[in-house]
DNA sequence: TAACCGTACTATAACGTTTTAGCGGTTATA
DNA sequence: TATAACCGCTAAAACGTTATAGTACGGTTA
C-alpha cells in the first residue's frame, strides 16, 4: 500500500532518482538534462500519478507548505470565516493549514506554538492571546515568519493585519450620539489588549469630541470565561442598574449576541428604549427585528492580507514589518434609530 | 536555527541515538537500558525540551498523528463548531487536523482528498459530496480509516455517524400538524444525498400519518449555489405562488435563515401567518422574534463519536462497520405555536 | 597528444527518526 | 567444558526526498 516514490520512477525510466528529482523540479534546464530523458520521466510520473511524499520533502528541505492558524474560537463566527478565507488563499499557494483554538488561555496558547512547531510548520497566522509576546518573539528569532491578526503587541515589532479600532468604535459611538441618545454605555471585556482598548479609547474620544461628559459607570467591563447564564445575568445588571441609559455599544459579537439576549429578556425595546450597535457584523445582526446597527469587519481583505504577507516573507523574508490597518465598514440598521 | 535532535542527546549523555530513542519512547524496560542511563537520558531530555521531529518520525513509521477534516463548508456555524469539537478531541489522543471545504462540489473533494493523501494523514472524518464513494472506497482499500459524518452511502459500507433525519423531519412535521397547521411545505435542496431523501421522507409520512394528503407542489427544491438573492428570491416565489399555506419546514439550517429572511421580507407574522421550523439549531433561531423550532443536531456527541470511532479504527482495524445514528431533539420555540 | 571543456548524467550524503540485527562479555545450564 | 542464555547497549539500514560533488565520454584547443 506504499505510494509511488521516486524510485520507482527512475526504475521504469531507466535512469537515477537524482535524474527523476531534478526534472521534476523543474531543474531539468539548469541541470542539463536531456530533452529525451526529461520528456519519458515526465510521462512516466503522470501515468503512475506520482506525488513527492510531503513529509521526505520536508524532512530534506525544512519546508513542510503548512502554516499554522491560531485563532481564538474556531467555532466563533468571525474567526470561522477567516479560517475559511485562509484556507482559500492558502490553498492558491500550494499551502494547507493547521488549526487550533486558544479559548484566549496563554497556557493553551503556548501549547498550540509547541505543537506546531515540533510538526515543523513554515509559518504561523496568530490571534495571540495576553502574555504570548515572548513566545512569539522567540518563534521570530527562530527564523519563523509570524504574522499577527485582530491584535498585535504594541511594543513588540512585528507583521500584523488588524482594523481600525479605535475609529470603528469612534464612528459608531458618533452615529449613536447624532441619532440623539446621550447616556451611552459600552459594554467591552477585562481584556487588557490593544485592541480593546482602542475600542474603549474611541467610545470615550467619541462622547468627548460631542461634548458630552464620560462616566465610569457607563463602562462595564466582563471577563471572558463566563458562560452564557453568566454574561446574560451580567449584562442585564448592569443596564438595569444605570439609571437614563438609553443606549449601549458592545465591543464584541459574542457581547452583542448575549447583549440582544440580554435586552430582551428585560423586556425592553431595542431602539426605541435602548439605542444598540455591536462591533462585528453576524447574521443574527442582520436578520434580528430590528436589525442591529454594527461595525463590521472586511473579513476576505483580512484573510487575504494575511496570507500574502505570510506569503511574502516566507519567500523571501524582510526586515521591515508589514502591519496593515484596514478600515471598518458602520452598517446603519433600525437598532439605533428609534430615539 | 534546528532544534534538538535525538542525537544532541546521545551526544551529552554520551550512549547511542540508538539508546536514546528507545528510552524516549517508554522502551527502556523491554530493551532492558539500565535505569542509571534511561534517568540520565530522561533528564537531558526535559533540559534540552526535546520534542521529536514529527516529519522524521511519520517518514519512519508512517504514521503522522495527523487527522484531516474534509467539511461542506467550514465558515458555517453546524461545521465551525464540529471542527471545534474534532480538534479538542483529536488532541486528546495527541492528534492535530488539517482540514478543507468542499463547498459540495466534487471535483474540489476529490482535490482535498489527494493533497491530504500526499501528506500522509492517518484518517479521516469526511462529509462526502456526491459521487465521492469511488475515491472513498480506493482510500479504505488503501487501509487508511475513515468515518463519514451528516451523510453516507448507502450501498457503500463505511463507518458513519449521523443523525436520525428521518425521525427528526417526521417529529418536526407532526409537531407542526398538532399545533393545528395543515397546509405544510418544505423547502429542501436538489441534492439526492441521503441525508436530504430521509429529511422528506420523513415529512411525508408524517403527513401521511396525520392523514393529511401529500402535495408535490409544496415540495420546494432548491440548488446549492445560488446566492443570498437568489435563495430569498426562490423562496419567496415559491411561498407567495401557494395558495393557503400556513407552516413551512426548512430541511437545513441556512435554508432556514434564508426562509426566515424571506418571511419577514413579505411582511408576514411568523407564527400566526406562517409557522415556521427548520432543521438545525443556529444563535439566529434562539435570537430571533419570535424565537424559531427546530430540530437540533447534538454537536458534541457527533464529534466525540467521529473522533472516538477514528482513533478505535487508527490504534487496531476492525472489519466491522460502525455506524452511530444520533437522536435529534425538538426544541419548540413560538415560531410554530401560534396558528 | 596532453590538457581542457562541456554534456548528460549519477553516487552519495543528509534530513531525524525507528527498527533490526548483533556484539562482547558474564552467568547459568547440560 | 562446551554452549546456551542473558545483559546492556550499539551499528547500520531504512523511510523518500534533495543537494553537492563528481564521473565518463566525446570534442576542442594549443
Amino acid at each position: 500500500m506504499k505510494g509511488i516514490s521516486i524510485k520507482d520512477i527512475a526504475k521504469q525510466a531507466g535512469v537515477s532518482p537524482t535524474t527523476v528529482s531534478f526534472v521534476l523540479n523543474g531543474k531539468a534546464k539548469e541541470k542539463r538534462i536531456s530533452d529525451q530523458v526529461s520528456k519519458k520521466i515526465q510521462k512516466i510520473a503522470g501515468k503512475l500519478k506520482y506525488k513527492p511524499n510531503q513529509l521526505a520533502r520536508g524532512l530534506r528541505t525544512g519546508k513542510t507548505k503548512t502554516i499554522g492558524l491560531i485563532v481564538e474560537d474556531i467555532a466563533n463566527n468571525f474567526f470561522a470565516t477567516l479560517a475559511k478565507v485562509v484556507e482559500d488563499e492558502a490553498d492558491k499557494y500550494g499551502y494547507k493549514v493547521l488549526y487550533g483554538s486558544t479559548e484566549d488561555n496563554t497556557e493553551k496558547a503556548k501549547g498550540l506554538l509547541e505543537v506546531l512547531k515540533y510538526r515543523q510548520v513554515d509559518g504561523y497566522i496568530i490571534t495571540p492571546t495576553k502574555n504570548l509576546d515572548k513566545e512569539i518573539e522567540q518563534l521570530q528569532g527562530a527564523g519563523k515568519p509570524i504574522v499577527l491578526m485582530d491584535r498585535y503587541f504594541p511594543q513588540m515589532p512585528s507583521h500584523y493585519v488588524v482594523v481600525d479600532n479605535y475609529k470603528g468604535a469612534y464612528t459608531a459611538t458618533e452615529h449613536l450620539v447624532k441619532q440623539g441618545y446621550s447616556k451611552i454605555a459600552i459594554v467591552t471585556t477585562t481584556s487588557d489588549q490593544v485592541q480593546m482598548k482602542d475600542r474603549l479609547q474611541g467610545y470615550n474620544d467619541a462622547l468627548k469630541a460631542a461634548g458630552i461628559t464620560t462616566n465610569k459607570a457607563l463602562v462595564k467591563k466582563l471577563p471572558f470565561d463566563l458562560d452564557r447564564e453568566g454574561f446574560n445575568n451580567e449584562i442585564k445588571k448592569f443596564l438595569t442598574a444605570t439609571k437614563g441609559l438609553d443606549a449601549v455599544f458592545f465591543a464584541t459579537n459574542y457581547l452583542g449576541i448575549y447583549g440582544i439576549e440580554s435586552i430582551r429578556s428585560l423586556g425592553w425595546t431595542i431602539g426605541a428604549d435602548i439605542g444598540v450597535v455591536s462591533f462585528d457584523d453576524h447574521d443574527i445582526f442582520r436578520l434580528h427585528s430590528p436589525a442591529i446597527t454594527c461595525v463590521a469587519q472586511p473579513l476576505r481583505e483580512i484573510g487575504e492580507n494575511l496570507v500574502s504577507i505570510l506569503m511574502k516573507e516566507l519567500n523571501q523574508p524582510t526586515t521591515t514589518m508589514q502591519q496593515v490597518v484596514l478600515p471598518l465598514e458602520l452598517i446603519i440598521r433600525p437598532s439605533s434609530l428609534h430615539k
